[in-house]
DNA sequence: TGTATTAGAGTACAAATGTTTCTATGGTAA
DNA sequence: TTACCATAGAAACATTTGTACTCTAATACA
């Protein structure tokens, strides 16, 4: 019984959890026992049951019995993570409280017109935003609805794609960094194409 | 046929779709068209696949001809966030590519020793982490393993909580802010609780 | 009113699938 | 070695389940 991982688990116990896990996610819906049987390489459904019960046994997964396609990841009940409170960044402030709400990231994410960039460099680090950050944009329907000071991702025929604030001034285009370092780029508005509005930054340090 | 939402589905579609969207989010796994059968309160299982047959031809949901409980909402694709390039944020660099890759959150989400903490003042802003930010913290298990510049969530007692760089130094704890208007704070390692340690950011603009 | 269309009930069937049982194999500890 | 145990292969079985078909009832429309 050699486990590689700092968990209870052996190593085709392992394997066949992040498979389901990867079904799972992938197709929305649980696989049969065959199809795990051949995804682990197998020519018999016993191993696979009986695999499926210790992961039962050790809490990682549950089913109904009789049931086809019914498993579901114990684990995966975190839809959103507890806020326990607030923390202060300028002096001391508020102790740890109880669980007041759910940082529900979903709202975001769920959204359809919604993508991703990776951020280079620094121009935006005035406004928090720093090298290799993830902005996550949210395409623009109409280029008329957005306001002045708005961060967007901006697409410069011939130069690229870049991550500023947004405003308009005499029908002019300014693209300002949030760093004094960078002029303003100036623009005629048919020169510009707005890919996205900043909705959410997320890090991962 | 009366539609009573803005899509063009009849309300006993719409009935089924929306039964069917909850029984996934809480069982993971896609129901039998007996069970939705019994839920909308029918004794033939030939009015969903009549209903199913609909849903799928207008691009709500699809399935696995012929296979068990392999629905799919073809609508809830979006477990990542399609990240299409690099933006420049300093010069203008690349432009959008292709998707190269899915920004994956829920790694750090499923995490079970995950909480967040809201951000209240401005000590870290020179770390990119500003008034408002949500912080996600890992629980810590034990404080030897912290190291040294480590973002970490500290309680004091009688004074509060705050989010501090972490040094340690001559067996003398520091929490140290990324502000330079803010002194460190010099503790003995007996009087401070270390509750997590920051493992992601997210801000919602 | 009569006809066409649609939805629902009922039934039957074949495929998919979970479950059980038995046997063989390989490793491990006494 | 020998006994034991966990795992894999194999086969058979019962249930669940998708699918197809017919028939009836309700509804819409001309």
């Amino acid at each position: 019984m050699v486990t590689t991982e700092d968990n209870n688990l052996t190593d085709a116990q392992n394997e066949l959890y992040a498979w389901i896990k990867n079904y799972m996610r992938d197709f929305q819906h649980s696989p049969s026992i065959r199809q795990m049987m051949q995804a682990m390489g197998l020519k018999s459904p016993a191993p696979i049951q009986s695999r499926l019960k210790h992961l039962q046994e050790k809490g990682y997964i549950s089913w109904q019995e009789g049931k086809a396609r019914t498993l579901q990841l114990v684990d995966d009940l975190v839809e959103g993570i507890p806020i326990m409170g607030s923390v202060a960044a300028g002096g001391l402030v508020e102790t740890f409280s109880d669980v007041n709400d759910n940082l529900d990231i979903s709202d975001v994410l769920k959204k359809k017109n919604i993508f991703a960039l990776t951020v280079n460099g620094d121009s935006m680090i005035d406004a928090c935003i720093a090298d290799g950050d993830m902005v996550l944009m949210e395409s623009i329907n109409d280029v008329y609805s957005l306001r002045n000071g708005t961060i967007v991702s901006a697409l410069v025929p011939g130069l690229g794609t870049t991550l500023k604030y947004y405003f308009k001034r005499n029908g002019k285009i300014f693209l300002e960094a949030a760093n004094p370092a960078y002029q303003p780029i100036e623009l005629d508005p048919e020169l510009v194409i707005f890919q996205g509005k900043l909705v959410a930054v997320w890090r991962k340090v």
